[in-house]
Order: C-alpha cells, then sequence, then structure tokens
RNA sequence: GGGCGCGUAGCUCAAUGGCAGAGCAGUAGCCUUUUAAGCUAUUGGUUGAGAGUUCGAUCCUCUCCGCGCUCACCA
C-alpha cells in the first residue's frame, strides 16, 4: 500500500508500540458493557434517594471521535454502536506516563478500551473518569471528519465527508463518520423486520427461490446471464421471484413472500441499481381488491412502526400514508389528464395516432402496452405523490395477470405509486394453464424475436399450472423505494450500503 | 448511450493566464473541567490523467477517467 504522510506519521506509532511490547491490535478487549447501559446505569445511580457512595465501574470501547488534551488532563468522546461517551483522563488516576502515552499514541479513528468511573464533568457531561485504558485498534488512515460538535443533544458535524463519490465507494468511512448515512441503514433493515412481521402475522411463510434461473422471467427486464462451467449450461440471474413463488401455490403454501435481490441488466442511474431488493407475496383465494386493501394495512403498518407516525416528508412534501388510498381507474386517469381513451384505440397504430393528435409526442414504433406505460409515466405517475393506486390496466402489457370478468382486453392489476414513484405492482394471478400458454405466445409475437424483454415460454411453469393453482393475488414491491420514501433520500445510492458504481481505471 | 455541470492538501472549501491559499486534521511546544477547547510555531500539493495553445496553464482548447444532475431504458 501507498500510504501518504499522515499515515506514516500514525504507523511509526505503531513501531514505537511494538517496540515497548504494547500490542496496538490485542486479540482481546475486556469490555463488559455498552456506552448506552453504562449511561443508563449512571443516570439510575443519580436517581437514587440515598445514592451509595461509589459511582457505577464500567469498562468501555469505542472509537475516538474526538480529541483536547490539555497538560495534565484530557478530554476524548468514544462512540460505540449504542452510542458516544466523554472520557476524562488526569495525571491523578494515570500518571505522567499514561496521559503522556494517551497523547502521543492515539488518535482520532483508534479503538480505545477504558474503564473507571463514572461522573459528570463540571459542565454537566455523563464523563467516565478513566483509570486504566488502552488500545484495541490503531487506524492508519485518519477518518474524514474534521471535527463533531454537540449542540443541544444533536450531533453537528463541522466539514465531514460529503463528496458522494467516496461516500458511496469508501461506505465504511461514510458510515463511520456520518450517523444520518447509519441511521439509514438501521431504517431499511426495521423496514424489512416490520414487513416480514406483518405479513408473518397474517400467516405467510417466507420461502426462498432460486437465484440462478436457467429460464428468467416475471417481469419485462433484460437479465444478466452466466454460466456453470460443469454443467455447460447458461444461467440467467433471476429478474423476479414470481414463477416461482406461485409454483408454491401450486405445491399448496397458500400464502408465501420472499424478500430478495432481483438483478437487471439496465441503465444505472439515482434511481436504478444493477441489483435491488425486492418483496413479493401470493395469497390464496384473494383477489387485486383484496391485495390493495392489504397494500394499505401494511404501509400503514410499516410507517407505524418505523416511523411511529404515517406522514413523512419525501422531496419537500408532506405524505400522508393512512388508510385509504386514492384509487383511479387507469382509463379514467388517463382520459383525464391527456383526453385520450385508451379503450377507443385497441391498436398501437390506432393509439399512436390518437396521441399525436392530442400532441402527446408518442415514441414511434412501440407496440400498444409500452405506449400506455409511457402515458402513465409521464401524464400520471409524477402527479400521484399522495398515495394512489392505478387500477385495471391493458392486457397486453401483463402476461401473467387475470382478465377482469367481462372484458377481455382488461386485467385485474394495480400499481401503487407514492411520492411520484411507482412502488408497487400487483394483480389477480392468471391460472389457467391454457389461457397462460397463449399469453406467453402473444408475448412473442408482440415484441421482436430479439428483444431480451421478450417473455421466454417456461414450460415448466407451464406444467405447475396444469395441476392447478388456486385462484390467488400477488404483489411485489422495491424495498429500496420504500426506504427512499421512509427515510427521505431521492437517491437510490443513499439506501444501498454498497452501490453500484463504475470501475475506476487503475493507474498501472 | 446523449446533454449539462463538477474534479485544487487527509476532510470541507477559496484563488489567479505570472512563486497555489484558509479552517479543521497532522507535527513541536504551553495548558488539571474541555467539548469545533485555547494560544504559539510549523509540515503538507504531479490542482483527476494525457495532449495542445502560450514566454508562462490549476485557469483557455481537445481527448480520456470518475462523480452529480438530466434524457433515454426500466422498478
Amino acid at each position: 500500500m501507498d500510504w501518504n504522510e499522515l499515515e506514516k506519521i500514525r504507523l511509526a506509532k505503531v513501531e514505537a508500540m511494538r517496540s515497548e511490547d504494547i500490542e496496538p491490535y490485542p486479540t482481546r478487549s475486556e469490555v463488559d458493557q455498552t456506552i448506552k447501559t453504562a449511561i443508563i446505569a449512571f443516570e439510575d445511580f443519580e436517581k437514587q434517594s440515598e445514592p451509595s457512595i461509589n459511582a457505577p465501574q464500567a469498562i468501555l470501547a469505542g472509537r475516538i471521535r474526538s480529541k483536547r488534551v490539555m497538560g495534565k488532563l484530557a478530554f476524548c468522546h468514544i462512540e460505540d454502536s449504542s452510542g458516544r461517551l466523554q472520557l476524562m483522563l488526569r495525571v491523578n488516576e494515570i500518571g505522567q506516563g499514561g496521559l503522556k502515552e494517551f497523547d502521543e499514541r492515539f488518535d482520532l479513528g483508534d479503538f480505545i478500551q477504558a474503564g473507571g468511573s463514572l461522573m459528570r464533568s463540571r459542565t454537566g457531561e455523563i464523563t467516565l473518569l478513566v483509570s486504566e485504558y488502552k488500545m484495541l485498534a490503531k487506524a492508519i488512515t485518519p477518518l474524514p471528519a474534521a471535527k463533531d460538535e454537540i449542540v443541544d443533544g444533536k450531533v453537528v458535524h463541522h466539514a465531514t465527508l460529503s463528496d458522494p463519490e467516496t461516500r458511496y465507494r469508501q461506505r465504511y468511512a461514510d458510515l463511520a463518520v456520518n450517523d444520518e448515512a447509519r441511521n439509514i441503514f438501521r431504517t431499511r433493515t426495521a423496514i424489512i423486520r416490520a414487513l416480514q412481521r406483518f405479513l408473518d402475522k397474517h400467516d405467510f411463510i417466507e420461502v426462498e427461490t432460486p437465484i440462478l434461473q436457467p429460464i428468467y422471467g416475471g417481469a419485462a427486464a433484460r437479465p444478466f446471464s452466466t454460466f456453470h462451467n460443469q454443467l455447460h449450461q447458461e444461467l440467467f440471474l433471476r429478474i423476479s421471484f414470481e414463477l416461482y413463488l406461485k409454483r408454491l401455490l401450486v405445491g399448496g403454501f397458500d400464502r408465501v413472500y420472499e424478500i430478495g435481490r432481483d438483478f437487471r441488466n439496465e441503465g444505472v442511474s439515482f434511481k436504478h441499481n444493477p441489483e435491488f431488493t425486492q418483496l413479493e407475496f401470493y395469497m390464496a383465494y384473494a383477489d387485486y381488491e383484496k391485495i390493495m386493501g392489504l397494500t394499505e394495512q401494511m404501509l400503514a403498518t410499516v410507517c407505524d412502526e418505523v416511523l411511529g407516525k404515517r406522514t413523512f416528508i419525501f422531496d419537500g412534501q408532506e405524505i400522508n400514508m393512512d388508510i385509504p388510498w386514492r384509487r383511479v381507474e387507469l382509463r379514467q386517469g388517463i382520459l383525464e389528464a391527456t383526453g385520450v381513451d385508451i379503450y377507443a384505440y385497441p391498436d398501437a397504430e390506432a393509439l399512436y395516432q390518437a396521441m399525436q393528435k392530442a400532441g402527446l409526442n408518442p415514441k414511434e414504433g412501440q407496440p400498444r402496452g409500452k405506449l400506455i406505460d409511457s402515458l402513465i409515466g409521464d401524464f400520471l405517475e409524477p402527479n400521484c405523490i399522495q398515495p394512489t393506486f392505478l387500477y385495471d390496466y391493458p392486457r397486453d402489457i401483463s402476461p401473467l395477470a387475470k382478465n377482469k370478468p367481462g372484458n377481455p382486453q382488461i386485467v385485474e392489476r394495480f400499481e401503487g405509486f407514492v411520492g411520484g414513484m411507482e412502488l408497487c405492482n400487483a394483480f389477480t394471478e392468471l391460472n389457467d394453464p391454457l389461457e397462460q400458454e397463449k399469453r406467453f405466445a402473444e408475448m412473442g409475437r408482440t415484441y421482436d424475436a430479439d428483444d431480451e424483454e421478450n417473455h421466454p415460454m417456461d414450460e415448466d411453469y407451464l406444467q405447475a399450472m396444469s395441476f392447478g393453482m388456486p385462484p390467488s393475488g400477488g404483489f411485489g414491491m422495491g424495498i429500496d423505494r420504500l426506504t427512499m420514501l421512509l427515510t427521505g433520500n431521492r437517491s437510490i445510492r443513499e439506501v444501498i450500503l454498497f452501490p453500484y458504481l463504475r470501475d475506476i481505471e487503475s493507474e498501472e
């Protein structure tokens, strides 16, 4: 490794410690509690009507985040994942040598273990008066944070790491230094737990299905492909879980869900990561109406449990997740927004002409479904700031959804929009194997033969359907998007620990 | 992939076609209740990479790399 000047100075400190038989990376620590438990213990001690003479003792460990040495006395703050605490080191307890050692060998970013008794400093801050300490792990590279200040209990950063590229590439440094970043991922975990609790409570079971698949499907997207060396077989990374989860409905699991990673070989942007996390669930004997209700309930519950309230701010707007959501029939929504009645134009050419007449600048050569998709994206989605369901979709873009009785052109499908973003997608599942086979074939005709979004015919899936699948409702939702909403982030990179970034060309 | 913008010390940022600066961090001191500690002194740069214009380029031009925003594709 190439070390810079600051790092060489710290390496010299490591050498100096080793030369005195002090291990800068000891194998074990004698920590006996977290910072949080120590603070609580001290507060309890103070509350006693007749305080015992001896203040609570603690051996704590954490990363040094600030350091103030003044002659015969030093303060520093250490941080573990439970919180932050001030240490006070005095020659009275640790001697001249002990303080000098701390001053000369310990830097911001180092992990330290400190034992002593808890007290309050003159300014009233709970502080560990240190009687013994040791290095737990020396940091060679300085953390990028300059300094933090605590104002009214809130940490204020001064010139901290803010360059987005460095924050994503060196997420460890970002997390070590930026509390807000850590909180985003705590929230993300809390969201997933809340979803699992909700679904578990509703008698769903969580399952795992293959990520490597011989045939991809369940969504319109280009896959990543890979190769099994020994089997000499091309495999795809899944683009959805749908087809496998529905096989489980055939198998007799009436309520299943999976939370996991999907992979789509598409453009990368602040909205799109090549791998992203989805929740899909399938519920036997439910239809899309029932799923709509469950969706409202589920997301309201997640808000309650994660945020403690139903409202949050996203992109400057307060969003209210109370039940019920606004419901807009797709045809009606498009008619009101653009004046185009999609039911009046049953094929791509007619719809294209109508859109052109309405001055909407449609793209040429698109199948009808894609044209309708673009109407949704351009004219409906941006206006769905408050939670909204669009429902009843054209069958062209929904090959796995069931027809609405009495209207063969429409399927029972809805999408949920929040904050101007598509959040979820659900439908009454098509369970007629013959109809499904027809739909797969239709897709093959609709798209060019070389269109990678073409749904490959999945014979085994049809085989499964032919055993009989109960009438069911299915649901899919982007966890990253939900996290973006609930943490108020417009960029997906803020809510993925290690977002995809281009390789930096090595300078060899 | 297209368009626009950005890239300067470890971090956050200045600056100028003429010797590249500040705060914090670092280093050496002083300092026994600080918390952006303070005071004194001080180190630190291939200005993203490469080429061009120029007496002289960090600045102007071009190419490349990366990031951000945006459009396209999608979730």
